[in-house]
DNA sequence: TAGTGGTCTAGACCACGTG
DNA sequence: ACGTGGTCTAGACCACTAA
């Protein structure tokens, strides 16, 4: 039972999210409707739609006007076109391909450990993968996923990996992101990385380390992905 | 008379913006009570309440429970704090010193003229400034005003302006920053930025080109900022 | 036409901050 | 004790979507 001091709305919206995240209420269905919901719960309307209201907030719920409140599918390469240009000639988006060099089980290392709160040195999966577009390399990403819930990708060829990685570790995994925190900095390329950029040596690398959670707020992956700097260009609104 | 087409609270919310952005409802005071907005528009306080809830979103009005709602003055230096890291020993934020170097009229360059929406080569007040972080510089800022808006500030001494130029604006020029929207991308430094920041040339710099924009929206300032990239970290969270 | 969310009302009672 | 915003109710009517 929840806590009773929470007012009803918090409640609601806890409920609401359990069953987002169990898959009870699946990915780009609709909700029950309100009305209904509001009964479920023996509270009115107005409370109900409040509940949703945070839901939408934090981006897990969509409305349409006549249709249906529905359960709304992240898209995390937003992030990545937020960062890098990455528009054809006609100014359309590209998804990048990508492949998959390493996939192994391997002890963290200290920042992916941290990351993703498990001890250093505990073994974790471990991928590397390049990203392409228009067969030029992007990026160069390193990603640590918690073990064992992700054990099932040590059994997928190389060349079985798509070009995203989080349709697939659901698929494949049962496991759905369901946002991330970012962080960005700026360091100069070495020789390796520059060499699998196709790069200049000590030219300005982007790096963006990203902890992807799950719905209740686990961590699930650690990836650090490295891009040539002169590509970049961030936007962002304050007030 | 407002568009009768718009839902009440929206037409609500533009009265509230006006007296907003005009002066009525002052910086850092609290505007009306709820109940009696309610009354002055003739609406339930529901609808009010609503009203508000959108330019609390906007980051305009701020909440105080058992006290009202506050017209909030917006903090810029957010923003830098956000792109920067500037903590001291104790890990508190810093606020930078700042120095002007040049404050004059002067034809626009094309960046600054399309930023601003004037013809390019039109008459704009331009500013160079360097702000310090214990005594080290941290940024080169190129910065470009709307004439006739800002020509008071041709009469100031370069050693006149504060640290903070947003406070100054309103006090000398009446003219009041509300939002901006910034660009970040990087580059490497030339000989005299490298000089100027005291950093190695060719090293990473970021460049933060920043629009400001008044209540109504009206382009006001352009800036364009740089700094050693090595000190750069921006964080963001998605979903 | 039936069902959904969108807007709006006119109250009630509670929690918080200040005098 | 009083005034503020915070929560919640139980409706009404409108606008949009679908069959």
């Amino acid at each position: 039972m929840a806590d009773d001091r929470l007012p009803l709305y918090q409640r609601l919206r806890d409920d609401m999210l359990v069953r987002i995240s169990s898959g009870q209420w699946a990915l780009d269905q609709a909700i029950p409707p309100e009305h209904e919901l509001a009964a479920m719960h023996q509270v009115s309307v107005g409370t109900v739609r409040r509940a949703i209201d945070t839901l939408i907030e934090d981006r897990l719920l969509e409305r349409k006007q006549g249709r249906g409140t529905y359960v709304r599918r992240p898209d995390f390469n937003a992030s990545l076109f937020r960062f890098f240009r990455q528009l054809d000639s006609q100014g359309k988006r590209v998804v990048p391909t990508a492949q998959v060099l390493v996939c192994e089980k391997r002890e963290a290392e200290l920042t992916a450990a941290e990351a993703l709160g498990v001890e250093q040195g505990a073994k974790l999966i471990y991928l590397e993968r390049v990203r392409y577009v228009d067969e030029e390399p992007l990026l160069f990403e390193e990603i640590w996923l918690v073990s064992p819930a992700f054990d099932a990708l040590l059994e997928v060829s190389l060349n079985d990996f798509g070009n995203l990685l989080y349709p697939f570790y659901e698929s494949c995994c049962q496991q759905h992101v369901a946002r991330a925190n970012e962080t960005l900095s700026i360091a100069t390329a070495n020789e390796t990385l520059a060499n699998t950029l196709q790069m200049v040596a000590d030219q300005p690398v982007v790096t963006i380390e990203r902890v992807a959670l799950g719905f209740a707020g686990e961590a699930l992956e650690y990836r650090r992905s490295r891009g040539d700097a002169s590509s970049f260009r961030y936007q962002a609104s304050i007030s």
